[in-house]
RNA sequence: GGAGGAGUGGCAGAGUGGUCGAUUGCACCUGUCUUGAAAACAGGAGUCUGGGCAACCGGACCGUGAGUUCGAAUCUCACCUCCUCCGCCA
């Protein structure tokens, strides 16, 4: 959501925002409801002014004149009551309007019309070579009885999948690792719940739109993301300058309906309705070069665990018409999967400014004492199983085993090599 | 799931139909006093929103939403949340 002010006075810049963004959005319409909106309210507000004053100066008046009062009084409330519904009316129109404009993406944005046009920004790690054809995560892991997807439709239907031995160990030496190397940046490690009111989902931004993509019950979703209730933790806060910038990473599991992608990966774990992430968090103060730095800041946390874990990958730049309705820039973080000879998206760094935090109301008191929202920001630390089958993928060996990464071999009670040789 | 109780400003806590946007205390800011600080005393201070260059003026906000009334923090209904007890449960 963006100030109605500053949509009064830059009609343009969203007009520009919604054309870079391939988003339909009609401001020229929500200009005009504004105006009839001041208009109506500052009609009920006269009336109200009326009212208040007469109410004031009737325990005075006398028995005759009360009566006056009232009868008078009964007219200018019917009058209101009036203009109360045609407010109400106006305001359903606008609210939908406010909750569709779409935010002012940053000058680096390149245009494009969808994810064909992203730009690559930087590549990393060498693309490996095999001595034998290497197998994909599938094969690999049924092969290893690493998961078992049979039984996983049988019990969740389609995409369901059972995760065993040393993949479901190296999924949790994952979970492991990334909690402690965020907290040791100064992240602070929360769970947080899956299960979400519908407010906290509107706060971030994936609702009204994404509807289709969540699974629900009434008035309560699944979220696809911990980012929802890691931001809705401050809704309807005041936070002091001091705890700021405020960073958390958060552990939850995602559930995502895949509505659309029927046709996708439907085979596999890259696509899955139920996983599990870190997201990176940041709440900063309000200030695009705060948002900036912070941006690369988390963006390069990621790309440097991707790099400790030694899986090749690249940062795209985003372009516009991939960009959501509520972000300002973003990068994905996609790793080298050689069973597909291509990159698939493991992480996703986007920044708001106040987009969110005005939907939520998170705002801090600045050094002058005045309220400000706060800017946002997230990218994904790290998503299972989709990180899994990147390892495992890239790290598979002649015998047909996998090897460990360094970094996680701690983790996994000292064990350098999973699976047995089915292979010489 | 059942039975009771409660939600008021940063915190504590008055207020049960009419200058209540809200007594008071703590915390906060500004003065006076002091070498400085503390204490004491005096004063100030909420948020959102419309108008105005401004001083200022209007409207809204006492968990949320409806309703009763000329007038609601105060009465009615629904919902949300918290507390106590019982039941169930990993």
């Amino acid at each position: 959501m963006l100030d109605i002010k500053f949509i009064r006075e830059n009609p343009d810049l969203i007009k520009l925002a919604a054309t870079k963004k391939h988003i339909p959005f009609d401001v020229d319409k929500l200009v005009a409801v504004d105006q009839k909106r001041l208009e109506v309210l500052k009609q009920i507000e006269a009336s109200r002014a009326e009212q208040n004053k007469v109410s004031d100066g009737i325990q005075q008046a006398s028995v005759a004149e009360r009566a006056m009062m009232i009868e008078s009084m009964r007219k200018v409330k019917e009058e209101l009551k009036k203009k109360e519904d045609e407010l109400e009316e106006i305001m359903k129109t606008w609210r939908a309007l406010m909750l569709s404009v779409p935010n002012i993406p940053d000058m680096s944005v390149p245009e494009g019309k969808d994810d064909t046009e992203n730009v690559e920004a930087s590549t990393w790690g060498t693309i490996p070579t095999f001595s034998f054809t290497p197998l994909d995560h599938i094969e690999l892991m049924e092969k290893q009885n690493f998961v078992d997807f049979e039984r996983g439709t049988k019990t969740a239907g389609f995409r369901g999948y059972f995760l065993k031995n040393d993949a479901a160990i190296l999924e949790m030496a994952i979970w492991q690792y990334v909690m402690a190397r965020w907290q040791a940046k100064g992240f602070e490690p929360m769970l947080v719940p899956s299960l979400v009111r519908r407010e906290a989902l509107l706060g971030s931004g994936y609702l009204p739109q994404g509807e289709d993509d969540l699974y629900k019950d009434g008035n309560d979703y699944l979220a696809g993301t911990g980012e929802v209730a890691t931001m809705f933790y401050h809704s309807d806060e005041v936070l002091s300058e001091e705890e700021l910038p405020k960073k958390i990473i958060a552990w939850s599991p995602c559930f995502r309906k895949e509505a659309g992608s029927h046709g996708k990966d439907v085979k596999g774990l890259i696509r899955v309705h139920e996983f599990y992430k870190c997201e990176q968090v940041v709440l900063c103060v309000a200030s695009h070069e705060e948002s900036v730095k912070y941006h690369e800041e988390i963006t390069k946390h990621s790309e440097e665990m991707m790099e400790e874990l030694g899986i090749p990958y690249h940062r795209l730049l985003i372009c516009g018409g991939d960009l959501g309705l509520g972000q300002v820039k973003k990068y994905d973080i996609e790793a080298w999967m050689p069973s597909q000879n291509k990159y698939r998206e493991t992480h996703s760094a986007s920044y708001f400014h106040d987009f969110q935090t005005r939907r939520l109301n998170i705002r801090y008191k600045d050094k002058e004492g005045k309220l400000r929202y706060v800017h946002s920001l997230n990218n994904t630390a790290a998503a299972t199983p989709r990180l899994v089958t990147a390892i495992i993928e890239n790290y598979q060996q002649a015998d047909g085993t996998i090897k460990v990464p360094d970094v996680l071999v701690p983790y996994m009670g000292g064990k350098t090599v999973i699976g047995k040789p089915f292979r010489s």
